[in-house]
DNA sequence: TAATAATCGAGACGGTACGTCTTGTCTTTGA
DNA sequence: TCAAAGACAAGACGTACCGTCTCGATTATTA
């Protein structure tokens, strides 16, 4: 969710500052702001920037001002599209994330193995591992952070369960869903499970993610199906 | 681990600004320290101010100028004691993870069920809440911070781990351990996973830990020991 | 001086914004301009909403913007008649002044008194008062804007003197000029007094313009002229 | 009145910034601030920076900001001392009008000439220009600006006026007072007349004060007593 | 009637200064 | 020697205006 902005890209309208982005005519053809439109390329610029400071400079380094002047733009313009460094960092966040992928290598070991690692691999980004957890930290106060935290962020990828649950089925190694609801329920447990896990192990132990602790990890979350557990 | 500081309460030294806080003379004897002693009041007002402000204000709202104020203390007095505002949240925080316990309730599921409870409510209370994710987030920058934490507030919590798997294993629930290492690291992911678990359920998504959870969080955790199963 | 715009009001042209306002054909003519032309109704609307927002807020709280909105013109509009809020402020204060009048009420002394009176009931506006100084301050630092304000302003108003000293040579009261230069100085320096000393005392001092001290005032004027002091 | 500053020069103490400045125990002795006492050279490093910089860049470009930078202090230590620009500026011009003196040169003619000689050379320094009418300006909308500015600048020059009367009594050119009331307020008229007139003619209408000038005003002042005009 | 051209509104743009806040250090007096 | 009080330099904060620009829409004259 790259943080679109209305009139230069309406594909997708967000509420990135609380007003509609992209207002209808009642004939649903998109009505044309008025004034100047707000320039794209300063859009991109700015969430460049915002990642390439975080990387530099971490979260508590990253400051507004800065971001404005490595963007070459005025902190207006920064003001004007997003309230604080909170919302321009979740946003330029959260496009990282997007980048994971379920593989599908045939068998529900191997698909869970490698997201581990690729979620790994995004937590040793430096602008992953400076915003993610300063982020969540500012949600803990901020309801309405966290929801567009999670909208943006994290509930997003529970797709990945999703589709490896769905790929196991197909390929049998997972009995069918028989009830929606349970099967929702799962889906959050496996996911808070895998992601609080590999989160902590990274971010708070500091130790890296290994094949051999992958291993090991997936035989826990298989655990329940000991047939799959080689 | 409630902070102590050195002549006041010279049971356990600690290392908390880098220098030997009870030098002990050749004869055995705690030194006493020239000049006028440090007040441990100060010590007590700071630390209760600082859990209190971290409660109402959160990690942001705090500020050392702060804590100084609320605790009626000067500035000066404060960091002489802790160099930052990370340092001084660790020690305030630490001793609030000390109330976790062990329980032994006869079987390894209620053990861990009574554990991941007590994690819970823990994470629920706002100053631990406010204080923990950030002093993680700050701790992925400064590794010397990120051992602190570690040392003070995260591992000593692994010794639930190893006191329930010892109470399981005294039950006869679990094999006893046959390759230390191996032990080790099961401890260790045992723990990031309970532990990162909670956190994200918590922190992240900002749901509560129910009972109905925390027996499908159990029943995961036990996988690979069907028999402990129901 | 209603600052006049080109095409709307063609009697006086102003060299308001540096360019010639209503371009002439070579047959003396005024051309028409090419393309729509300027609002009248704008003009009126920038002026009072100028003075008005002068005598609400004061010359610091004048803004460009402000003027605008409150005129409901765009800000383009604004700044294509007046480069600056020095020149909008000239315009819209000059046409106050141009309200006092030497009336001849057949004595010097009356003469006096009546114009000292209404300079200071004009000093007495809120919009007078927020500007005059600020426009005198700003001018000493632009040879232009004094200029600007001397020709829209303060030199218009020396006409009253030189009514006045005609008027009194009429009626005897005075000696007919005899040097033309000296005459002129000595307007100048009579000007100069009138204006500055009121000025002083209402805008400086802060104190108001009483029947009695214009009396006081008014004799030390007329002292080269016993036979005038009762 | 060159804004001393408690501690510092505790001969005199100001209303500066609302506080008292030096307060005074029960026995009559200056008690002494708790604290780091305030900073003489800070004090004077910052009037000499505003003055150099009204000097430079006028009263519009004098920014708080500048005036720390160039003052070589930070903001706060600035705005310690001087809530505004307008009382900063107030304390930095007030010292310059300190410098005029009646000299006595045994004519009341002579001595008027002297002292608005002297005060056409203080309103050609740029600093003074810069500075003057814009606090008069801003004192037209902020009373206790303008009680400041009297107190500080206009009023004490006042005693000009008295001590040349004194003096031209003492000489027999002026009749001794009479009524205590009626001396005061023609004090007050003499001396917002040179005062005004003086501005006027410099500040306004930007011409220089002459000798020539300076004998025909004189004469104008000089008019309720012909024996004293040549 | 159509083309042309300057106007209009709206609002985004890069800049600059604002006055406040926090940080961590320093400099006093007093205990 | 420490405690308290508060001054100090440094620098980020979010806001307000500045004067310019880029739009689409409007309103005149000219072809």
């Amino acid at each position: 969710m790259p943080a679109p902005q209305p009139p230069v890209t309406p594909d997708r309208p967000t509420v990135r500052d609380g007003l509609p982005a992209a207002p209808e005519s009642p004939d649903g053809t998109t009505a044309r702001a008025k004034g100047r439109p707000r320039s794209a390329a300063a859009d991109r610029a700015i969430l460049d920037a915002t990642r390439e400071a975080l990387a530099e400079l971490g979260w508590g380094g990253l400051t507004m001002g800065h971001v404005a002047t490595r963007a070459k733009v005025a902190k207006t313009t920064l003001y004007r599209r997003w309230p604080s460094k909170n919302e321009l960092v979740v946003d330029a966040v959260a496009s990282l994330f997007d980048e994971l992928v379920m593989p599908d290598l045939g068998s529900l070991r191997a698909d869970i193995e490698a997201v581990v690692s690729q979620f790994a691999a995004l937590l040793a980004r430096p602008e992953t591992q400076a915003a993610l957890l300063a982020l969540f930290a500012e949600g803990t106060r901020d309801p309405q952070l966290r929801r567009r935290i999670r909208e943006a962020i994290v509930d997003p990828q529970k797709r990945l369960v999703r589709q490896g649950r769905a790929a196991a089925q197909v390929r049998g190694e997972l009995a069918p869903d028989c009830d929606e609801t349970a099967a929702c329920e799962e889906v959050d447990i496996i996911f808070d499970t895998i992601a609080g896990t590999v989160e902590h192990r990274v971010l708070v132990s500091g130790e890296p993610i290994t094949a051999e602790w992958t291993r090991r990890f997936t035989d826990l979350l298989l655990g329940p199906f000991p047939s799959l557990v080689p």
